[in-house]
DNA sequence: AGCACGCCGACT
DNA sequence: GTCGGCGTGCTC
């Protein structure tokens, strides 16, 4: 009797792979262990074991596995079930959740490593230039990487070299796994045993006297350990004693003191224990009250609570709950909002119970949460993350928070698993039996939807804490003030006056304006030409700093042009403003003033973001200026003025949820402005002071804004109440794209009929030299989803069994948003 | 996704 | 004439 077992790969494959595997290994191997799978000619890939089983494939003949990676399964039966749910849901592979799903140093890749083989014998004379030069680069390494190799002769098509220098005999190819997860090891360091009695002390003391330097770190080792028993790292007595590891080293190879490793945690915080008692206000507390009802009746829950209204507090007592029952909890947020603020109060709050997971951390910090979750331990109680931490192995969730419920950052775009975070906690929360609670200040309307059509309960809050009062929110209309003549540069005069009289309080400023997409481009005064990306249908932007054009789609760059590039005139102007013209003007403007730019190029790398928001709570910035990521979750507690600088852009993006999203994003940025007694303004330039959104947003009418948006969307067969998928297609020849979406959108329309848009070109048609098209289906609420998606799948087989269109990609995107 | 196999243009 | 480009097909 053979056995077999199902493998997932974290490849973008439809299919399990089947592998044979003796009666032992099937008897140890469970659902969830990772293995290692020989995959075509010369890879090895790390699968995960889906089942085992004894039918044996009819059509080919199963390999073997090559390795069995763990003792344990590391992801569990609910994982699976959700992935298998994820990738039905959202259309894509299952594999392609897999590798979204874990941390990659759990994903283990052969590498080929070519090496000298050991009885080879050669002759020189018998090698071509290039076998040669492998020959050489290995005698002197060991071994060599395909890579490098690639490298060293400079060119991609290595292999057919290295395939005769193995023919002759010279050098062999290995398959080498790597295990990325390295422990991290930190020194410590002890005074040898025999120095332990006071006189062989003494003697040690005496013997140094000629060695001040290594003296003094013996005494500071003494001193040291007299205030704490506990292990001392060789990096403490180092700063301690003021002496240089040379002279540590020296007392370590006199065997005086030894050194040893222990390993450590990566991911660790500085907790302060203040383990604050937390009272809830009055409508804090009904609030509280309500919710449990709800979420005992087993109900999703909605949580509208005004910007301030204290929503955190809420999130806190029900963790708390649910930890006292044993269980864990997810705490889900947009990254951006992911800031120490937050994570500094619940640390406060939950000591070490509190766990962050994020994109940004290493893999190795990241497979160390992924462990202490998977084991429940008692550091892994509560996790905070981002999107990706639906894909933790929980054993026993018993309540998902998701905050910010709105934001669209909880949809991954690119690449598959096209998931939303919000939804998916949702399904993820029914597997476990858990609670979900969405939170917002400005729930998204699919949210509000659900909660007013008996899919979801809702509670209110709309007192803000400590009864500070809503910001005074003032509409400036700049096309009068630019008639009047009243604009300096993008500033109004009413704006000017604020910010200075803010100033002058002493108070803090914060400017917002929307995206890097609109910063500045470079235009010929002459002949009306701007320089564009020779890969992407797009003009270069102008960055001020750098001193380059520089393309947001690709990375393109050159330098910044002196001569219009088409007519050679010299005459060129910036159009368009972005968030660096805005501080360059605001410069020349209140030349005292200390100005903060926050945006995309501001905040590389890991802690870049971290720095500019404790420089303005420490208050080293006056005024800060920046885009989206101003608005998420920070709490400036001297901020006074926030000025919007120009409304339209938001309003006008070609989006059927550009009102949705502007009334959300202009409520979250006023909800910035004073959340102390003082009453905090909120000014927001615009052209179209009338606007509706503009309107609802300066008297903070949610229920408006969503009544009239709602009708919107059911008048043009949008959600909630028709679902969408959107088809991209892409490929290198222009007519290919179009002729290949001409035909998707044909045959889809015969299924669909008036529900299917399109095919056409999205805003940039074309990027890193590949052309796009886009098809939107509509699916009709009494329409079943499961079926339209089989549809889809059926035409997409169809379509790709044409020979012409094979090298055209679709990429099906579920509720994009 | 990778990687091999297989068919056409620019170099020895 | 080959080397090397990428189109196409398969991977248990």
């Amino acid at each position: 009797m053979s056995f077999y077992i199902n493998v997932i790969l974290p490849l973008p494959l439809e299919k399990q792979f089947t592998y044979e595997v003796s009666p032992e290994e099937a008897n140890f191997l469970k659902a969830g262990m990772r293995v290692a799978v020989p995959f075509g000619k010369s890879k090895i890939y790390t699968g995960i074991v889906a089942g085992v089983h004894e039918n044996a494939p009819e059509r080919y003949e199963a390999k073997p596995i090559e390795q069995i990676l763990d003792e344990f399964p590391i992801v569990t039966a609910h994982q699976l079930k959700f992935w298998n749910w994820l990738a039905g849901y959202y259309m894509c592979a299952e594999g392609e959740v897999l590798k979204a799903a874990l941390p990659s140093g759990f994903l283990l890749e052969s590498e080929t490593l070519v090496q000298l083989s050991p009885d080879q014998e050669i002759d020189e004379a018998d090698l071509t230039d290039e076998e040669y030069l492998i020959y050489e680069a290995l005698l002197k390494q060991s071994s060599l990487k395909i890579q490098e190799i690639m490298q060293l002769l400079d060119k991609k098509t290595v292999l057919p070299v290295i395939n005769k220098l193995v023919s002759k005999n010279l050098v062999v190819v290995n398959q080498e796994l790597f295990e990325q997860y390295k422990p991290k090891l930190i020194r410590y360091v002890k005074l040898n045993q025999k120095f332990d009695s006071e006189v062989e002390m003494h003697l040690l003391l005496d013997d140094l006297s000629n060695a001040p330097k290594q003296r003094d770190v013996i005494l500071t080792w003494f001193q040291l350990q007299s205030q704490s028993k506990k292990p001392l790292q060789l990096k403490v007595l180092s700063k301690a004693s003021g002496a240089s590891s040379a002279t540590i080293k020296a007392l370590i190879e006199k065997g005086i003191l030894s050194e040893y490793f222990l390993k450590t945690d990566r991911v660790k915080f500085d907790i302060e224990e203040s383990n604050q008692f937390l009272t809830l206000n009055e409508w804090q507390e009904a609030a509280f009250k309500e919710i449990n009802i709800n979420l005992d009746r087993g109900e999703v829950c909605l949580l509208h609570g005004v910007t301030s209204s204290g929503k955190t507090e809420i999130y806190i007592k029900l963790i708390e709950t649910v930890l006292s029952n044993g269980g864990q909890v997810l705490y889900l947020l947009p990254e951006i909002a992911l800031t120490s603020q937050l994570v500094q109060r619940l640390q406060a709050y939950f000591g070490e119970q509190v766990l962050v997971y994020h994109s940004k951390y290493s893999v190795n910090e990241r497979m160390e949460i992924y462990n202490h979750v998977l084991r429940s331990s008692e550091k892994a109680k509560v996790i905070l993350g981002a999107r990706s931490s639906v894909f933790l192995p929980f054993q026993k969730l018993g309540l998902i928070v998701v905050d910010e419920e709105h934001e669209s950052s909880f949809k991954q775009y690119d690449p598959a698993p096209r998931y939303n975070a919000r939804d998916a906690a949702v399904v993820l929360a029914n597997f476990h039996k858990a609670k979900v609670l969405l939170g917002s200040a400005t729930p998204s309307l699919e949210s509000y939807y659900n909660s007013t059509h008996n899919k979801y309960s809702r509670v209110s809050l709309n007192r803000r804490f400590g009864d500070v009062l809503m910001p005074e929110i003032e509409i400036v209309d700049i096309k009068e003030k630019y008639r009047k003549k009243q604009m300096t540069g993008h500033f109004s005069d009413r704006l000017l006056e604020e910010i200075k009289a803010t100033l002058k309080e002493g108070e803090q400023v914060i400017l917002f304006q929307n995206r890097r997409g609109y910063s500045p481009i470079l235009e010929c005064t002459t002949c009306g030409h701007s320089p564009q990306c020779p890969n992407c249908d797009v003009s270069l932007t102008f960055h001020n700093n750098s001193k380059q054009l520089r393309c947001h789609y690709c990375g393109y760059h050159i330098a910044m042009q002196k001569k219009c590039m088409a007519c050679d005139s010299p005459d060129l102007t910036t159009k368009g403003f972005g968030t660096e013209q805005i501080e360059t003007e605001l410069k020349a403007l209140l030349p005292e003033a200390k100005i903060g730019r926050m945006d995309l190029d501001t905040t590389r790398g890991k802690h870049g973001h971290q720095k500019i928001i404790t420089a303005f709570e420490q208050e080293t910035i006056d005024i800060l200026v920046g885009t989206q990521m101003l608005t998420k979750g920070l709490d400036f507690r001297n901020v006074r003025l926030v000025g919007i600088l120009n409304a339209d852009n938001l309003l006008n993006f070609p989006d059927f949820r550009a009102h949705e999203r502007s009334f959300q994003l202009m409520l979250q940025v006023a909800g910035r402005a004073g959340r102390t007694q003082k009453r905090g303004k909120v000014l927001i330039q615009t052209y179209n002071p009338h606007h509706k959104i503009i309107q609802q947003v300066s008297v903070n009418d949610y229920e408006g804004m969503y009544k009239e948006q709602l009708d919107e969307r059911h008048n043009y067969k949008y959600p909630p109440y028709y679902k969408l998928i959107k088809l991209t297609l892409k490929s290198r020849d222009y007519s290919k794209t179009n002729d290949a979406a001409d035909w998707v959108a044909r045959a889809l329309g015969n299924v669909f009929s008036e529900n299917v848009l399109g095919p056409e070109f999205p805003p940039v048609a074309r990027i890193r030299n590949e052309y796009y098209k886009n098809i939107l289906i509509k699916i009709p609420p009494q329409q079943s989803l499961g079926k339209t998606k089989g549809y889809i799948s059926k035409i997409l087989t169809s379509f790709r069994s044409i020979g012409a269109w094979r090298s055209v990609r679709v990429i099906i995107n579920v509720d994009p948003y």
